[in-house]
RNA sequence: GGACCGUUAGUCUAGUUGGCUAGGACGUCGCCUUCACACGGCGAAGAUCACCGGUUCAAAUCCGGUACGGUCCACCA
């Protein structure tokens, strides 16, 4: 034991541990030790953008409290770290900030821009991960857009293609015009936006009559394939199945019947084209009509559109308009509430474009993944809901190909001759089909000799949803079913639908098994206003610079305990702040604990008789570890570290520590047995509070650790000391009983000095408290001394009397009466 | 429109098999410079636990309904 500085200095400690645990290399998994049960986590890699931001410090938190917590328990844990490069948001950036488009140039100098803004953004995300004081190994560290990633997605995409869950086909499918590319489902955000409702008339064919139909997008008028109306609504009845002429292109298309329109709004009758939302995809399949390719793949008007061909889709909307008018075909406009799709990356107004694109299967598997949803532990376990809606919605199959640059690339040619489809052999990858022709000299089907790469990349989804089996050591480790399924995958609420999801079908698709054995979801991070945190509502809280000034101890309990796991929680200064102080008061109490137990050894305190009030604590300990590492198994960090705190500040400082001050320091009066009994029961307190806040507050535990337990314990780091079982011999409930009459008698007495506006500190003349019956008697008596020497009492009387005057204690059998 | 979550003091929040005399933090007020800590201690005020009904000896907790808020999904062409 050595003496311990006056103040806890965060900023010269954390930083301290974090790389002594480095070169201890206390967070490597063990792939050698076969004895210890395996416990891995699926750590998301996260979409490099910038520096590290509180929700990641949030979900970080979290599970590196379950890793610290897992190998405290004597698993063999792996945590390892990548990081997802591709995708759309860094092309986006990169074409921002170099002003440069990335169809103007080389794709190989656009693919290295590209790398070298993700390399900065890892950089900056790593240091606040490392600031954090995760205990990740980092040895595991990868990118998926590293060679050897590339070829794990291409081999997964090998494989399921080998199995028929990939293929190739012409489906309608979601496409951002500016990014020309097609996007999935989930890709797909919704906003709510003010749209203009046209009432165009729609001439009878050979009649006067004519048919007021209502849309808001009149620009999709040269691709209207039908008019559909409600079979039940009256007022159309008599034009079922009759030709209708489509203004200004004045092309025949019938009228068609469909239980889907809702005769209330609009005027009841729809143009159906192709394709102007999900919808018209559905009727075109259901009533088999014709596909008009209005538009292409960046949103202009195509031959299709006569007069309006190689207008963008705005451009066109406005001179459609303009002629309807003309010709007196536009009866009115209405302002209208309206909902569209717009591309989450980049906000672009989503189209829908038929093309030749690869999926996977996805559709038949949905049952499998509610199965699994069903089958798995969720915390906390309603969230399982969100995954179960999102696979009962679907209803396409998931288009895996993306007409971009920075990605994946699919690992496919097509012979020049016969348009054979050339699959690559699981040897072949890493391998870019743009780049490097296929490894084979003929054609197998009609022996031609030329070939044209695959230009389209992968969805980034793929790439990330491979994770768990990556993480294990698929595909080279022949032992990697000890780290599948992983233990824990940890998800935020708001990607459940996207990467748990494709995690399950990937992974359920390739290996007939599920990916992970349970789900940790932490919520969205907010402002201090409730709302979600953004720069622009100024409500944007910056993770560097909250943690460089306070601390990642006190930042990881705001949290930890912040709010109840899966719920959304505020980013609340005053929740850091309250850490910090709580750091400082463990800090105070530690060292000063330290001094009490200078001339202290635990072999000198067997079989020591213990007082009520070491007992007292001891049971309450052994309850709180019990109820602590049941939250720690249950993902409820905010009553673990609750608990951990109440009772470190209120119960062991505020009272034990108080209490025993007198017997510590006076042993002439006490006894020495009374003097090591207290110390037995200080020096063993305090370790176990430390070790249960270990997970949570690693560095200054360890500090603690190293200064005061270190030669005693002999774990090199309290990292990885054995996880304190409760031991229910020391729990007594008649014992806990008896210490918390004491404590509050002495609560009183403190009260009634208080209300006498006296220092705690001032003597008192003469205590009698009144027990009602003798066994209350004895109880008081054996706390006795702890109550006079903590409240400086002159004469302490028990008495079976019963008091005329003085404080009644509620709930209690006892009275006290004091003169001062 | 559907699903899920929430509604607890001025503010934020805990309360997961019903036993609560509703816990904590911030803020407010009063007292205490007590030899670990004023980044502290002791205390006070502040809550009809959204509302209505039901089950129960007992409901913040379980059930049904209503209102408001949030999230996700689906939508009106």
């Amino acid at each position: 034991m050595r003496s311990m500085p006056k103040d806890y200095k965060f900023d010269e400690i954390e930083p301290k541990w974090q790389s002594k645990w480095a070169e201890m290399k206390i967070y490597h998994y063990d792939w050698n030790n076969k004895n210890r049960e395996s416990f891995s986590i699926d750590t998301p890699p996260p979409y490099p953008s910038g520096e590290l931001h509180m929700g990641n410090v949030l979900n970080w938190t979290y599970f590196d409290i379950v890793a610290r917590f897992k190998r405290m328990q004597g698993y063999n844990v792996l945590f390892p770290q990548g990081w997802d490069c591709h995708g759309l948001g860094i092309e986006i950036q990169v074409e921002k900030s170099n002003n440069v488009r990335k169809r103007d140039m080389p794709p190989d100098q656009f693919r290295s821009m590209c790398m070298a803004l993700v390399e900065k953004y890892i950089a900056m995300m790593k240091e606040g991960i490392l600031k954090l004081g995760s205990s990740i190994d980092w040895t595991t560290e990868y990118r998926t857009m590293d060679s050897n990633y590339w070829r794990c997605t291409q081999l997964s995409f090998i494989q399921l293609y080998q199995k028929g869950y990939m293929y190739q086909g012409t489906h309608p499918v979601n496409w951002c015009p500016r990014d020309e590319t097609a996007i999935a489902d989930a890709e797909v955000d919704h906003i709510k936006k003010e749209g203009t409702l046209h009432y165009i008339k729609f001439p009878l064919t050979n009649s006067n009559e004519h048919l007021l139909i209502a849309t808001s997008r009149p620009e999709f008028i040269p691709a209207c394939v039908a008019i559909k109306v409600n079979p039940k609504d009256n007022r159309y009845g008599k034009y079922v199945n009759k030709k209708i002429t489509v203004p200004l292109i004045n092309r025949e298309v019938p009228v068609i019947t469909d239980e889907a329109v809702d005769m209330n709004f609009g005027t009841g009758a729809v143009q159906i084209c192709t394709y102007g939302d999900k919808d018209d995809v559905k009727t075109v399949i259901k009533h088999k009509l014709p596909v008009i390719r209005l538009i292409n793949e960046n949103g202009k008007i195509t031959e299709a559109g006569g007069k309006y061909a190689s207008l963008y889709l705005n451009q066109a909307r406005v001179a459609i308009v303009a002629d309807l008018t003309n010709a007196g075909m536009l009866e009115k406009t209405e302002k209208i509430q309206q909902e569209v799709g717009v591309c989450d990356r980049c906000k672009t107004h989503v189209e829908i474009l038929e093309r030749t694109q690869w999926f996977m299967k996805t559709m038949n598997l949905s049952e499998t993944v509610e199965r699994n949803a069903n089958e798995i532990l969720w915390y906390p376990d309603y969230m399982k809901n969100r995954l179960i809606d999102w696979t009962k919605s679907l209803d396409w199959d998931w288009v895996i190909s993306r007409q971009r640059l920075f990605a994946t690339p699919i690992p496919v040619w097509y012979c020049k001759t016969c348009g054979e489809v050339i699959i690559a052999k699981s040897d072949w990858v890493p391998i870019d089909p743009k780049l490097e022709g296929p490894k084979i000299v003929d054609c197998p089907k009609c022996g031609g000799k030329d070939f044209n790469g695959e230009q389209d990349v992968m969805d980034t989804w793929m790439d990330s949803s491979i994770t768990c089996a990556v993480h294990a050591g698929w595909p080279d480790r022949s032992d990697w079913k000890r780290l599948f399924p992983a233990s824990i995958h940890p998800s935020g609420t708001d990607i459940i639908r996207t990467w748990a999801y494709y995690l399950m079908v990937r992974h359920l698709a390739l290996f007939d098994e599920r990916p992970f054995n349970s789900v940790l979801i932490n919520g969205m991070v907010l402002g201090a206003d409730g709302r979600k945190m953004s720069k622009s509502l100024k409500n944007y809280a910056a993770a560097p610079e909250t943690l460089a000034k306070n601390g990642a101890d006190a930042v990881r309990q705001w949290a930890a305990g912040g709010g109840a796991t899966g719920s959304d929680i505020p980013y609340r200064i005053q929740d850091v702040e309250y850490g910090k102080r709580f750091l400082n008061k463990l800090w105070n109490a530690s060292s000063f604990a330290n001094k009490l137990l200078e001339d202290y050894t635990p072999q000198s305190a067997n079989n020591v008789e213990l007082q009520l009030l070491d007992k007292w604590i001891l049971s309450k300990t052994e309850n709180l570890t019990k109820k602590v590492t049941e939250s720690f198994e249950k993902c409820q960090f905010n009553i673990a570290v609750e608990d951990i705190r109440n009772f470190t500040w209120h119960v062991f400082c505020d009272y034990y520590l108080e209490a025993i001050k007198d017997r510590l320091y006076r042993p002439e009066l006490h006894g020495k047995e009374s003097r090591l009994a207290a110390q037995y029961t200080l020096h063993k307190i305090l370790y176990r509070l430390l070790q249960l806040f270990a997970p949570v507050a690693p560095h200054i535990t360890e500090e603690i650790y190293q200064y005061m337990y270190l030669d005693n314990k002999g774990y090199p780091s309290i990292q990885i000391s054995e996880w304190p079982k409760s031991n229910s011999t020391l729990i007594n409930e008649d014992t806990e009983k008896q210490g918390d009459l004491i404590i509050t008698i002495l609560g009183e007495i403190r009260n009634d000095k208080a209300q006498k506006k006296m220092s705690l500190n001032a003597p008192i003349k003469n205590v009698t408290v009144y027990a009602e019956n003798e066994e209350t008697a004895k109880i008081i008596k054996k706390g006795a001394t702890d109550i006079i020497s903590t409240l400086k009492i002159e004469n302490f009387t028990i008495s079976l009397d019963k008091p005329v005057q003085g404080r009644k204690i509620p709930f209690l059998e006892v009275s006290i009466q004091i003169d001062h």
